[in-house]
RNA sequence: CGGGGUGUAGCGCAGCUUGGUAGCGCGUCUCGUUCGGGACGAGAAGGUCGGAGGUUCAAAUCCUCUCACCCCGACCA
């Protein structure tokens, strides 16, 4: 064991690195991973020994996953640092009546973990802190002169999840960094634009060294408007989000809010077919009515009913869309230029909508009703709803059979309107280049940075005088990455059949030594003498002196992912020399001479 | 919250239909032989069969209730 300590210095950041022997950790591997783990990153985690499932969504970080955590916990720190944020601590424990203004409680709803004190006092288990840091910062900002301020935490946060799952991916409690800029601007020095370009920067630079393969894609906008949010995802067929990437201009930006590139249409006047009524009983959803009338999706139109949110009499909103498409909310909502939501099946069937049966006719029947259709649904003849229980018509073409005044190109301003309502698919048209396709992909949100405006600010009173001693409300962002989600989407981006593949920055050790056998004093010398050394030049090691036979312990090896391996046995040190490997070589590595292993060992941590 | 499924040793599973002394593989411990990609042999430890109630001479097995976990969907600043 090493007699010296951690520390070569107590003014540098020149760190020494860290030197642990298997045998005197705890780093229980699995040869089957249990049952219920179904993603790669799940079951690695499991198997490599780095977490263990304690209840639904909640996990413990064993020694091995906790230092994966702190690795990419301290790149966040220096990054966020360097930015010029203030790391602070928050309580978990947030009590109720910070909600009160923002009645975000009642918005979360049950995705609020709560509890009762003693004294019957409700507080609820932070789910972020926007509440919490805005009443900080007004009781400890006063004057303009203490702004733009910029403060984050490392913490963990809780949310209640209707259904956990994929291990740390979508977890109930998880390590999050939360930071919070305060503003008296959007424009200009000190202003919320700057700091939130530096956010954006110091995300990159977070996820690049990190060694993650990532997206940055627009998402859906603040209250500020421009691009005044973006999400970071990490590339991976596993990802639960859907990404449309541009190939041509680089545009990305999430399917929730990806823009569609100009499309061509036209209400056809030809109607080669009758219009026709079918039974078709208990089919409400398109895929099982194509079947039934024989007919594709594409060939149908799906009509969805939104209603107008707030205002004292029910104004309803249909959005007709191609069978095969999905309908997306905010874009509905920015056609009329009001906020949407799907209608109240109960509420619009008592209106006289045949939920699961709509047709864009209904809007000629109804003065509180406005249509929206997208251009991909105009042209042709359709199967649609009969606006009745039970029943579809084929046949349908807008301008023989809709009697209300169909709008034209250019000229759109009555209750029907033509414009993109739905989600972008592969092969729609970039809006950034005509003649380029956008393409989608899979994608794990790990970070999202937001203009969060006065909202919180005005919540709360927030108020303060600038030096014209005129009274500005605070302008605030917010800044959000999920810690351990960033470890889960390493592990689904990058391993192979064998285990875990760790970029070199967030490896829980850069160098696993294989001792062949610990109980001879040549080896446990060269493996003690090597370590202290890599040790001395930064570089973590783990010494693998387990009295195993060598094939678990290479097994072993491979399966938490080391990013270099050095073997020392027998017929190498014959030689004066190591076997040195990396976990991506195949094979059982190259001999390098003793007196050269760690000069060899930093060049490649730092080449690869 | 809707649909589906599973709870038996640390992990993976069989046994349940047809009630009758709780099993297998891996792992763990001991001894021996082995020792460069998850060795072999012999022996051992480890389970109130998720929990509660019921039926029965007898319940892992049948019945009722309950809890937990997983998957799909809906949901997800």
């Amino acid at each position: 064991m090493s007699t010296q300590t951690a520390s070569n210095s107590p003014i540098t950041n020149r760190r020494r690195g860290t030197i642990q022997r298997w045998s005197r950790t705890l780093i229980p591997t699995l040869r089957e991973a249990p049952a219920e783990a179904v993603n790669p990153s799940h079951r690695l985690m499991l198997r490599a020994g780095c977490i263990r499932q304690v209840g639904a969504g909640v996990y413990e970080f064993l020694p091995l996953g906790m230092r994966v955590l702190q690795k990419v916990s301290q790149i966040v720190r220096e990054e966020m640092d360097a930015a010029g944020s203030a790391e602070m601590l928050m309580p978990a424990i947030v009590p109720l009546e910070l909600y009160a203004d923002t009645k975000r409680d009642v918005e979360y709803g049950d995705l609020l973990f709560r509890l009762t004190d003693r004294h019957g006092r409700g507080a609820a288990l932070g789910p972020t802190h926007e509440e919490t840091v805005t009443e900080m910062a007004k009781g400890s900002v006063s004057s303009y002169k203490q702004l733009p301020l910029n403060v984050y935490q490392i913490q963990t946060k809780f949310r209640d999840e209707f259904r956990p799952r994929a291990g740390l991916l979508r977890g109930r409690e998880f390590l999050m960094k939360d930071a919070y800029s305060f503003h008296l601007s959007v424009e200009g020095e000190g202003g919320l634009n700057e700091t939130y370009d530096r956010m954006y920067q110091a995300y990159v630079n977070v996820f690049t060294r990190c060694g993650l393969d990532f997206t940055v894609v627009e998402a859906e906008a603040g209250p500020i408007g421009g691009s005044a949010s973006h999400e970071f995802m990490v590339n991976a067929d596993t990802g639960e989000d859907t990404i449309m990437v541009c190939p041509a201009t680089g545009y990305a930006a999430n399917v929730e809010k990806c823009e569609i590139g100009e499309r061509t249409w036209s209400f056809d006047k030809s109607a080669p077919a009758e219009l026709t009524k079918k039974h078709t009983p208990g089919m409400p959803g398109i895929d099982l009515v194509a079947e039934h009338l024989g007919v594709k999706p594409e060939q149908m139109l799906k009509t969805i009913v939104f209603q107008k949110v707030g205002g004292e009499k029910r104004k309803y909103v249909l959005a007709t869309v191609r069978g095969d498409h999905d309908v997306n909310e905010g874009k509905v909502r920015d056609t009329f230029g009001f906020p949407v939501e799907i209608a109240d099946e109960k509420e619009a069937k008592e209106a006289g909508f045949a939920i699961g049966y709509v047709s864009p006719k209904m809007v000629e029947r109804r003065d509180d009703t406005l249509l929206v259709i997208d251009p991909d649904a105009t042209a042709g003849t359709w199967a649609t709803g009969a606006d009745e229980k039970d029943h579809h018509v084929t046949g349908f073409s807008w301008s023989r059979d809709l009697d209300a005044e169909l709008p034209e190109q250019g000229k759109q301003s009555g209750r029907i309107r033509v414009g993109d309502i739905r989600n972008a698919v592969t092969g729609d048209p970039s809006p950034r280049n005509a003649s380029a396709k956008l393409e989608a992909k899979r994608g794990i949100e790990v970070g999202h940075i937001f203009k969060l405006g006065t909202k919180y600010a005005d919540a709360f009173k927030f108020i303060i005088l600038d030096e014209k001693q005129k009274k500005q409300t605070v302008i605030m962002g917010c800044y959000g990455i999920g810690v351990s989600r960033t470890v889960a989407s390493s592990v689904e981006m990058s391993h192979d059949d064998s285990g875990i593949v760790w970029p070199i920055p967030i490896a829980p050790y850069h160098v696993i030594i294989t001792v062949m056998d610990p109980d001879k004093d040549e080896h446990a010398k060269v493996a003690a003498d090597l370590s202290e050394k890599l040790a001395d030049e930064g570089v973590d090691v783990i010494i693998d002196d387990r009295k195993e036979r060598p094939g678990v312990k290479f097994k072993d090896a491979d399966l938490i992912g080391i990013p270099v391996r050095i073997t020392i046995g027998d017929k190498a040190l014959a030689d004066e020399s190591v076997e040195f490997k990396l976990r991506t070589d195949d094979g059982k590595g190259r001999l390098v001479e003793i007196a050269h292993v760690v000069q060899e060992t930093l060049s490649k941590l730092s080449n690869a």
